[in-house]
RNA sequence: GGUUCCGUAGCUCAGCUGGAUAGAGCACCAGAUUUCUAAUCUGGCGGUCCCAGGUUCGAAUCCUGGCGGAAUCACCA
């Protein structure tokens, strides 16, 4: 619609006025509420070509606009701004158009790889982690929805010291617990040993610096794990096995998937490698330790490490084997990684690094750097218990989520699995939204009162608003009402013609939230066309309406609204339930 | 200390590349259900957009300098 509008004001400006070109100038805004109008076009900035006073300029450009026809029956200017009025045979086109399209934009002939979730395998996953998982997950959604080839990817970080901290601890103190004798999810269980090496470990530490016998035994541990030590090997593959398996459920539970998972015990050798020959040919520098270094002077930053003395890689080396592994594997032409804003300096120094090495590509790379997640009490600190898990957090959404509907028995007519079912949708989709509404790059306070609230800016909200949707067509279905798929003629009245150009924006909102990729730009925009719906809902009879014409109208709107904040929500990764 | 990000209502957040009298939700107060789902709707209360300069027809938005907060500057990942 504002495309068609900037079209004609194009031609009055350059009827009137001789401004060419001008398309691109043109700022076209929603009328405000207390004016007349739909669209407002901004005067002002070429104001110095027309040399007249704003009032005049604006008279004469609505005037020529009205004369003209087709889109605008009648305008008013205040100050610079023309408010023009749309005709409404232009609404109920707009609405026909939108009830036989799909919402998927066409393709852009471009290939994505995504990261994301990317958990250690030495505790279990927490909030930080869900927002993530979240934000990958849409992300994914969104990029494919606005016509992109998206390859979904998991990196594993499944080595390193932190890994052996929990297995020795496990050795010493485990007395051959396992998630099955223990009646524990695997990765709990294994972050409860790396908790217990941290405990045991500060027993023996006098002044922070020092290093233990402890830690040198997780050290040796981690050598011989990279030298292929059986025992060593054998013990890390059953506790990461026993990993997996709890990461799956959560997974499974937040409706995360991968296409490919990396493991970075598989991709550390190549970035081993890809150093080594860098250091060959020069362009890495090693010190008298042996420890290898890139020297980033020149880039205005410091020397980072890349190969300890003793020759195990650290967190940048098997970075660089991932990236190199991953371009391999797909050849794509972005490679985002979805980590927190905490590494920013990580991500700069991967680009520059790949760069020195001669990988051109290294460019593609993109750090999606989200902020970080605040409680109320403070920071997340495992010390001190203030994490907040990510199972607990799904039950207790859920469980939420059951507690207020059996309140209002609402659905007593359906079976315990049914129910079960809709208070899972309903928890989750509190959860989702509640924390994909907020711009992902800044950091965001965790309230977890707030996060299951289910009236007002909240998943629940919107998910209620589609299913009173549903249940309207699916009333007008029993009584054998037939919903239009396309109407002839109708006058909407205002608050009609406001939600179908609420609807008429929805697919400029996802080529939008694509490109400067910000799930937020969905949840905000969902959330404003449910209130619309329901205040219509409130005031308007749909089935009881007499006039046909008019009912037509409405189960139309109802229809098309369905379908596009369904589309919407599925983009977050929530479901909407028929009923609720 | 250097670098980066942030600062909007009591709280949590919107505010697109500068545009009209800065908007939502929560909380608080007052209302609405003989009517398709009240997890809803309507109204009220609530602001020196951190401060000070600058750019211009016009600044929450752009620039500079302060103040306050966060992250980072690891042989942790």
């Amino acid at each position: 619609m504002e495309k068609e509008i900037k079209q004609v004001i194009a031609e009055a400006l350059s009827v009137l006025y001789e401004i060419k070109s001008s398309k691109d100038r043109i700022q076209i805004q929603k009328t405000r509420k207390e004016f007349a109008g739909d669209y407002t076009f901004n005067v002002f900035p070429f104001l110095k070509e027309i040399r007249k006073a704003p009032e005049q300029a604006g008279n004469e450009i609505g005037q020529f606009l009205v004369e003209k026809g087709g889109l605008v029956h009648a305008f008013n200017v205040i100050k610079g701004f023309v408010n023009l009025e749309i005709k409404q045979d232009n609404w109920i086109d707009i609405l026909n158009t939108i009830a036989q399209s799909d919402f998927n934009l066409p393709e852009k002939n471009e290939k994505v790889v995504i990261e994301y979730s990317s958990p250690n395998t030495n505790k279990p996953l927490h909030l930080g982690h869900i927002r993530n998982n979240l934000l990958g997950d849409s992300l994914s959604r969104i990029l494919k929805a606005s016509g992109r080839d998206v390859i979904q990817v998991n990196l594993v970080n499944d080595r390193g010291i932190h890994i052996c901290k929990s297995m020795l601890a496990w050795e010493k103190w485990g007395n051959g617990e396992t998630p099955e004798n223990a009646g524990l999810k695997g990765d709990k269980l294994v972050g409860n040993y790396y908790v217990k090496f941290d405990q045991e470990n500060k027993k023996l530490v006098s002044d922070n610096n020092e290093e233990t016998e402890l830690l040198k035994e997780a050290r040796e541990m981690l050598r011989k794990w990279e030298k292929g030590d059986e025992k060593v090997c054998a013990l890390w593959e059953k506790m990461n096995n026993w990993v997996y398996k709890g990461f799956e459920e959560t997974y499974k539970r937040l409706g995360i998937t991968f296409d490919k998972i990396y493991y970075e015990s598989e991709t550390y050798k190549l970035g081993k490698d890809k150093v080594l020959k860098g250091l060959e040919k020069g362009i890495l520098l090693q010190k008298d330790d042996q420890s290898v270094w890139a020297d980033l002077t020149d880039h205005k930053l410091d020397e980072k490490i890349l190969l300890r003395a003793d020759g195990t890689s650290v967190y940048m080396t098997q970075d660089i084997g991932t990236a190199i592994l991953r371009h391999q594997d797909f050849s794509p032409n972005k490679m985002i990684y979805v980590v927190g804003n905490e590494q920013d300096y990580h991500f700069t120094v991967l680009k520059i690094v790949l760069k020195k090495l001669g990988y051109e590509w290294s460019e593609f790379i993109e750090h999606f750097s989200y902020g970080m997640v605040e409680l109320p009490h403070g920071k997340m600190k495992s010390r001190e218990g203030t994490v907040v898990d990510a199972d607990d957090l799904m039950e207790e959404v859920v469980a939420q989520a059951r507690k207020m509907a059996e309140e209002s028995d609402k659905l007593s007519y359906l079976s315990e699995e049914e129910k079960a079912n809709v208070f899972e949708l309903i928890g989750l989709g509190a959860l989702k939204y509640y924390i994909l509404k907020v711009d992902p790059r800044k950091n965001m306070m965790f309230n977890p009162e707030e996060s299951v609230q289910l009236q007002g800016n909240t998943g629940p909200f919107i998910q209620y608003s589609y299913a009173r949707s549903k249940s309207v067509l699916r009333k007008a279905a029993e009584q054998n009402i037939i919903i239009p798929e396309r109407i002839d003629e109708g006058n909407p009245d205002e608050k009609e013609v406001q939600i179908i150009k609420l609807l008429a924006d929805y697919k400029s909102v996802l080529e939008e939230a694509g490109k400067v990729m910000s799930p937020a730009l969905i949840a905000n925009y969902a959330f404003t066309l449910a209130k619309e719906f329901n205040q219509f809902y409130y005031d308007h009879a749909i089935l009881k309406e007499e006039n046909e014409q008019i009912r037509n109208l409405r189960l139309l709107i109802t229809a098309v609204f369905g379908e596009v904040i369904k589309h919407a929500l599925s983009l977050l990764g929530i479901t909407s339930p028929e009923r609720m």
